[in-house]
RNA sequence: GGCGCCAUAGCCAAGCGGUAAGGCAGAGGUCUGCAAAACCUCUACUCCCCAGUUCAAAUCUGGGUGGCGCCUCCA
């Protein structure tokens, strides 16, 4: 498998630290709202690619932060007059309805910063030990100047990082470049005892620390929007790599960006649409193939039109896995011929599946793969009454395919009501009697429950739209 | 100013040196009592423009044009 590198700029091959075992970390959201689409591609790119790693045989000790603690939370909490923990575990509930929505696993350890905070004390200190920190009244901060590999991730030089710098007001650091570790305390902020007195972690220093206490010291691959490319990455490199002195991360994945009318989509902008929201109107599984619909570190521009250009792009998905349980219900049990000859056709998909995926983790070539299945499935099982062997097999490639790719998740197999039978049969007497206008009359009746019917040379086929 | 990215049909999107995948939408047809689904055919002589390299370029090089991002919290 080769993946594009952030460090080094260029596709590399995938080497573990240890075979057969892949380590990586992705930043995750600081919960002080509900997640945007934007928030909901890299969780869904990465979990992605924890499953194909796993689908290729990988042991993948996968986690993924949140954020609980943070001026935005506080700044909500106060405005809402609630504690910051009201905030931070209600949006992590909403996060969790949002990610199970759009198939998310979880990842091996969904760790909290507030739950971390002696590992950062005990990596500040270290920093401070080692003279890459200082303390002024209480705040604790990085000197940038003191590692000289600062600005290997983003590529810049730190002078040309100085030019563009601000110092947030308030702020008394000794250069421009330099970043908090640790904040003290202002009243009436939740904090927590520090060897500086009370006070809160920075953002940067959360990470590195759930990194080495969930994964280690270096890992494989770390992950995150390209937004996060600098400076939180690059910050934790910094930390890591001078509290540590080995490697933080081989490789670096960063996902693109969400694009509204070919602008970023961001909370501060405000042009930004919930995963809720989307959800709510086009269910959740369009998001998700949106996602990885093209190639994860290009822009994908959002709008309707593409959501909606997604469901349908999906129920084309959807049907196919729902023809073929019914073709193999229909089937008779009998071996074919020419079984042997189409179950290896069908085979042939995974290796092409597969050289996508190692390109990078190419889902949207991937997809096409799928999108190729599709059709060679319709026409040679569907339509072609394939003996039940050969409808299994297309099954077993279908689901595997989609399984890593995390598609087709939310598939009708309860039980149809028995008053929703009786119109069913009541139908099929009716056409038997060529008493066409009822038997529209049910089918329409059926429709209004949300129950569309086929008719087949199989007989009815039905399906919740 | 520094560092990058992108430009492929009406829309979305692969391809990254060997003669334009796939999906959505649209048109016509097959099947059907009518539908639906599926299938078949059609929909980019061409990949923003101009040079160059090459037997061969959407793919490489140079120069334009247009759009975007990071350098501030952000996925």
């Amino acid at each position: 498998m080769r993946i594009f590198n952030t460090l080094t700029r260029q596709k590399e091959e995938l080497k573990t630290i240890k075979e057969g075992e892949l380590k990586m970390y992705a930043c995750g959201p600081t919960v002080y709202n509900f997640i945007h689409i934007g928030n909901a591609r890299p969780i869904c790119v990465f979990d992605v690619m924890r499953r194909y790693m796993e689908y290729r045989g990988y042991k993948v000790n996968f986690v993924q932060n949140f954020t609980d603690i943070d001026d935005k939370i506080i700044k909500r909490a106060n405005d809402e007059g609630v504690s910051y923990k009201e905030i931070s575990e209600k949006y992590i509930k909403e996060f969790w309805k949002d990610a199970k929505g759009m198939n998310i696993l979880e990842a091996t350890a969904h760790p909290k910063a507030t739950e971390t905070i002696d590992e950062i004390i005990s990596i500040v200190e270290q920093l401070i030990e080692k003279g890459y920190a200082y303390e002024i009244d209480g705040d604790v901060y990085f000197s940038t100047s003191k590692f000289d590999e600062y600005g290997k991730l983003s590529h810049q030089p730190l002078e040309d990082l100085e030019s563009g710098a601000r110092i947030m007001v308030g702020e008394i650091k000794k250069e421009p470049m330099d970043f908090s570790l640790w904040k003290s305390a202002k009243p009436g902020e939740p904090s927590w005892d520090s060897p500086w007195g009370k006070g809160r972690p920075g953002w940067h220093i959360e990470c590195s620390a759930m990194v080495r206490r969930y994964l280690g010291e270096t890992i494989d691959i770390h992950c995150g929007g390209q937004d996060l490319v600098f400076p939180h990455h690059e910050n934790e490199i910094a930390q890591s790599e001078c509290c540590n002195g080995v490697p933080f991360a081989n490789y670096w994945m960063h996902n693109g960006y969400i694009n509204i009318d070919n602008v970023k989509m961001s909370k501060s902008l405000g042009n930004f649409f919930t995963v809720r929201d989307v959800a709510e109107k086009y269910g959740y599984e369009p998001i998700r193939y949106l996602m990885i619909s093209s190639h994860y570190r290009s822009p994908i521009n959002y709008s309707t039109d593409i959501i909606e250009q997604c469901k349908s792009s999906l129920n084309r998905l959807y049907t196919c896995r729902e023809n073929l349980d019914f073709a193999f219900e229909n089937a008779d049990y009998n071996e074919k011929e020419d079984d042997k000859e189409i179950s290896d056709k069908l085979s042939a998909y995974i290796d092409k599946f597969k050289d996508a995926m190692d390109d990078d983790l190419n889902t949207a070539d991937a997809i096409g793969v799928l999108f190729d299945l599709v059709k060679d499935i319709n026409i040679n099982i569907i339509d072609s009454k394939a003996s039940k062997v050969v409808c299994k097999c297309a099954m077993e490639v279908f689901d595997e395919l989609t399984g890593v790719l995390g598609l087709i998740y939310n598939r009708n197999s309860e039980n149809i009501d028995s008053e929703i039978e009786d119109l069913i049969q009541a139908r099929t007497a009716a056409r038997a009697e060529k008493n066409w206008k009822e038997a529209d009359r049910i089918r329409d009746e059926l429709k209004d429950k949300g129950i569309a019917l086929e008719d087949t040379a199989q007989g009815v086929k039905w399906h919740r739209e």
